[in-house]
RNA sequence: GCCUUCGUAGCUCAGUGGUAGAGCGUUGCCUUGGUAAGGCAGAGGUCACGAGUUCAAAUCUCGCCGGGGGCUCCA
């Protein structure tokens, strides 16, 4: 569609005559029109089948131009001369018609007779945005890249490397990967529930959807906020000691970009796009862009691989579909770490693979959460690979599910995925290492060899999973527990101090500052409440320690702490205390109690 | 984007055409306790939003926005 908007003082239409059969029938009288907006619009063939997309940027369009002239007068005015190849009268008509119900919510719309000759008067304004033309399709239904792919095949390599069919695989002692099997493999029997991590998210106060922005985009509270930044910091941590380069890259990049853009093409419909002026950008989905694009701008050398580029990319965003985004499963802005490794070759970046895998599963120890794993690949790959696949499943030693795939229309021929399942049987997809051996070329990455000449290389890509799905794998596996507690690392309160009533508030802040000396994130129930409703509480906040002090235990040498997970009390010392909290969160960072320590103080936050 | 279902107090929800409800939480007072919920009183609502039908709409119809599920998708 075709649009020429201009600003005008008057319109004065007459209606002459019929021009075509389908032209409605209407008095044959003046229109008068003052301080108006009189958009001349013509559509084109191929806006036939989508006057529905058409409309709405057709309306999108006028509230924008109208916005920036100031006048809540639309004139819409057929004017089929402005394109060469129009579209049928009826596709336009509806077009027009769908506008201009959509319009009156909001502007007085006079429409111009549709099919008729007319006589037209007309005084533009003459100032800069009084005369604007622009041309515009149904984008929001962007023809999909059809792709026609061969199903996959699936097999299971055994813990002894043996290779099985996956239909004849006895999955009997593994009821997570056969789960993970079926959903693959289209055998879904899912519930008609929501996943229970979005009740458990609002009961511990840790996030929520942010109604004023797009669905899918969470706002975080300090509970939810202490819980991520953890997560983010072992990671971090975590990759760090594996000698990965931390760098920060932006969040937006122009669309216009010879490299970027390309690459981007088949995605456009997920990708969140920003207005620059005229300049148009886009929100990256992933840390690769930034990344690549100082690698090609770098001189390295053969001494410099396997290179390891690390960003934490806070965010990353997709624009998912209505019916995709749950929860923190598939959140729009999500927290991506994303490393990439420069390797030589082929055969280095296997050997690299071997390596980053043991460290997916030393990551994934800290989540305490039980995965299955899948390695999906190109034929060609897994024919020439058994015995790398073999290496693989003797560090993780357990049957893994093989999919091969008869097509290599992705950039990557192999890449493995660790995968959770939510509590209705459907997976959450984490972690994942993967080979790609498009992208160097694409963005022009080079490394000089030992002899002088110029390479190109191949790159590992490597998430130790998204935080935000990481923490929905964490709060799926709690719902099957009977007392169900976080890691303690991940515990916004560790021990939790119920004083018997106010006389021993003061014993209790004694008790807490020498834990807090010991870096243990502890709180007062100072509230005027029975002990018994103190309790309660911590269980509902699933509390993993919980001390009662009163007359007694003031005057005794050992605290008893009561334990969520088993129920039962245990006198410990205050050193017994700080060793038992060290040791479950060794390894792991700090960061002090996301809270107020005194209950009474605190803060409701939905 | 399509199909489906839901939207009532901070939260969880009841309320099928006739005065807006409960539990939890919250506020105040009483209770000063012994390992899962002490008592009493109060505050808190544009029944998502807009239009229509009706003497009368939370309730029926249409539209719109938002949540859940399914499809497609997840680079």
């Amino acid at each position: 569609m075709k649009i020429l908007a201009l600003h005008s003082d008057f319109i004065e239409i007459e209606p002459k005559k019929k021009a075509i059969k389908q032209a409605e029938d209407i008095k044959k009288e003046k229109i008068i029109v003052k301080d108006c907006l009189v958009v001349l619009s013509a559509s084109q063939k191929a806006d036939e089948g989508k006057e529905k997309a058409v409309a709405k940027r057709l309306v999108n369009e006028i509230k924008d131009i109208s916005e920036k002239v100031g006048t809540k007068n639309v004139v819409l005015y057929p004017y089929v001369h402005l394109v060469s190849d129009p579209s049928n009268p009826k596709s336009a008509k509806e077009i027009l018609d769908l506008a201009a119900k959509d319009l009156k919510k909001n502007y007085k719309v006079t429409s111009a007779p549709f099919g008729w000759y007319k006589a037209f008067n007309l005084k533009c304004k003459g100032h800069p945005l009084s005369e604007l033309s622009r041309e515009f399709g149904g984008e929001s239904k962007v023809e999909k890249v059809e792709r026609k792919r061969p199903p996959a095949v699936y097999k299971v390599m055994a813990a002894s490397g043996k290779i099985t069919d996956a239909k004849k695989f006895k999955f009997s002692k593994h009821p997570l990967l056969e789960s993970f099997y079926n959903y693959e493999t289209g055998n879904r029997k899912t519930k008609d529930l929501a996943p229970p991590h979005l009740k458990i998210m609002h009961m511990h106060d840790l996030c929520d959807n942010e109604p004023a922005s797009e669905f899918g985009n969470l706002r975080w509270y300090p509970a939810g906020t202490f819980i991520k930044r953890q997560l983010e910091n072992y990671i971090s941590q975590k990759v760090h000691a594996f000698g990965g380069l931390e760098v920060e890259t932006p969040i937006m990049y122009s669309l216009d970009d010879p490299i970027i853009s390309k690459f981007l093409e088949a995605f456009s419909e997920r990708q969140f796009k920003v207005l620059s002026g005229k300049k148009k950008l886009f929100l990256r989905y992933a840390a690769c862009f930034g990344q690549f694009m100082i690698k090609k701008d770098m001189p390295l050398s053969y001494k410099n691989l396997p290179l390891k580029m690390y960003e934490l990319s806070k965010y990353a965003f997709r624009r998912e579909q209505r019916g995709e985004a749950v929860g923190l499963k598939r959140a729009c802005a999500f927290t991506m770490p994303d490393m990439h490794t420069v390797c030589k070759d082929l055969k280095h970046a296997k050997e690299e693979f071997i390596k980053q895998h043991e460290f997916e599963m030393d990551v994934a120890k800290g989540y305490g959460v039980e995965y299955s794993l899948v390695y999906r690949m190109t034929n060609e790959f897994f024919q020439n690979s058994k015995d790398w696949l073999k290496k693989m499943v003797k560090i993780w030693k357990k049957p893994m599910l093989l999919e091969i795939l008869d097509y290599s229309d992705q950039y990557w021929i192999v890449k493995n995925n660790y995968v959770y399942m939510d509590n209705l049987g459907r997976p959450i997809e984490t972690q994942t290492v993967q080979i790609d051996v498009q992208n160097a070329q694409r963005y022009g990455i080079e490394y000089i060899d030992k002899t002088g000449k110029q390479k190109t290389p191949v790159i590992l890509h490597m998430s130790p999973g998204g935080i935000e799905r990481v923490l929905a794998g964490i709060l799926e596996n709690t719902v099957d527990k009977k007392n169900p507690v976080f890691p303690l690392w991940l515990s916004p309160t560790q021990v939790r101090i119920c004083p018997v009533s106010d006389k021993f508030i003061k014993d209790a802040e004694k008790i807490s500052n020498q834990l807090e000396k010991e870096r243990i994130r502890v709180d007062i129930d100072d509230r005027v409440e029975s002990i018994g409703k103190k309790i309660s509480g911590a269980q509902k906040e699933w509390i993993p320690a919980v001390i009662v002090i009163g007359e007694k235990e003031k005057k005794a040498k050992k605290l008893p702490l009561r334990f969520r997970e088993s129920g039962k009390i245990k006198d410990m010392s205050l050193a017994e205390i700080a060793k038992w909290v060290k040791k479950e969160c060794s390894g792991k960072p700090f960061r002090p109690l996301p809270l107020p320590n005194m209950l009474s103080k605190r803060p409701i936050f939905s």
